[in-house]
DNA sequence: AAATCATATCAAATATGTTTGATGTGAGGC
DNA sequence: GCCTCACATCAAACATATTTGATATGATTT
């Protein structure tokens, strides 16, 4: 079901696996081509194209494509819109101030 | 395996569910009763009680017991612990700064 | 144009996550 | 103490995500 959730999700979803974890923490470093991150991770070829495609999809990597190879880096806009996101979600907001609930209901 | 990224992991699997983006929505207005969330979402009680059980585990949601009921509501000090390591994920470092890689090397 | 390289896509196997209904548990009311 | 209520846990069914090896694609080299 297409809802707002689902893209939301999505964003969060590049921060749920080890390995795609530990290929943000590759690329703090700068920008990196496939070839070097397949290096340094216990992923096959394979593999590592799955989980760029994701974190791509989740805006928090970009891609760049030169000839034959491509190089990922952290998007810092896709990370601003993430950290926005998080904050957004997490932050009360005015409106029915408490729990109307059960036994409150009845003090 | 029980990496750090494991722990990471499990912080942002509270926004990878549509149900549980819903309950924190719901929580955005202050804190809940379970028998309240409960009734605004396409849930059944059994299924309430393993996505909550997942959103107090990331630090996200806090839960209070008040006789037989539990009441939840958004943690901020959870949500600010999230957002510090989406941040620190999502930033670049000093260090090789660049993509020493493939053509890169030989031009 | 054929061979090669870097990467993407596919499909099957496997693993992990979610839903559902049944049952367990602990608090309160009777 | 027994019953009921609110919630948790369990196990089976089901759904989604990840891994793996084989194959496809598009750029480059020869």
């Amino acid at each position: 079901m297409g809802s707002i959730y689902e893209e939301y999700a999505k964003v969060f979803k590049a921060f749920c696996d080890e390995n795609r974890l530990q290929i943000l923490e590759l690329l703090q470093s700068g920008e990196k081509c496939a070839c070097v991150l397949l290096e340094q991770l216990s992923l096959g070829q394979s593999g590592l194209s799955y989980h760029m495609k994701i974190l791509v999809e989740s805006g928090i990597v970009e891609s760049r494509q030169e000839g034959k190879w491509t190089h990922y880096k952290i998007s810092q806009k896709g990370s601003e819109v993430a950290a926005n996101l998080l904050k957004t979600l997490t932050t009360e907001h005015a409106g029915s101030i408490n729990d109307d609930c059960c036994n409150t209901l009845r003090s």
